[in-house]
DNA sequence: CTATGAACATTGTGTTCATCG
DNA sequence: CGATGAACACAATGTTCATAG
């Protein structure tokens, strides 16, 4: 049992979230994550966001479609990926969601007994 | 800013307490440690434990000194070190806990928002 | 087996670089 | 610059080995 809860697993939970919300792709899936963390300091890197995302379509859970940005290509020519459920991608996901829950609660739990213990 | 709390970090502050306390040696703090985490499944590792005591030792917060476990030297051959605070070690220390206990909080707010954002 | 310590290996992660339109 | 990706480097660990009594 490592000690706490890897920041790649913290990472993809919020990009499988996001996946079940909207179409998203990696950039702008950063770029919101950087904001949301921002109270926190915390500032998730660019390369653990793309790991993150190909993992999870090592793992079979999600696949990719390529697009561009804008609908008119004279306009924008930017290319984007976007990320969705495979067949039994989505029960992937919530299996390894509920993992990862256990692993938040234990982590919270470590964390305030610390407090508990220490303070 | 880390991601997460160090394992070196939420170690060195149950050492500090230990410490603070009772009188303590590298093993014997372990050992404890190991029973205190062991409804969470967390087994400290003895390098981490000895690693932190030394760089506690190296940070000028402890001192050691080494001893005979039991009283009598023909029962008990067996050396300890045991681990005290410097001169302005208790106030170094208590510098540390606060640092780390704003990491502790930091640490578990991610951990609750992730809760509450993907669950 | 208790107790301390260090060496070695590895994995996750941070930083930098590469490419493309 | 937005967007994706990979290479490289490193620090924090996990594992194993060494020593002593």
């Amino acid at each position: 049992m490592a000690f706490m809860i890897a920041q790649r697993a913290y990472i993809k939970l919020y990009l499988i979230s996001m996946v079940e919300q909207r179409r998203g792709y990696g950039y702008q899936m950063l770029e919101e994550l950087k904001e949301e963390f921002k109270p926190f300091g915390y500032v998730p890197p660019q390369s653990e966001i793309y790991r993150a995302l190909h993992e999870l379509v090592q793992e079979g859970v999600l696949y990719r479609t390529k697009h561009l940005k804008g609908n008119d290509p004279s306009v924008d020519f930017q290319e984007i990926v976007l990320y969705h459920f495979t067949d039994d991608g989505l029960e992937k996901a919530e299996l390894y969601k509920k993992q990862v829950k256990v692993d938040l609660d234990r982590c919270i739990g470590m964390l305030n007994k610390a407090v508990a213990d220490n303070y």
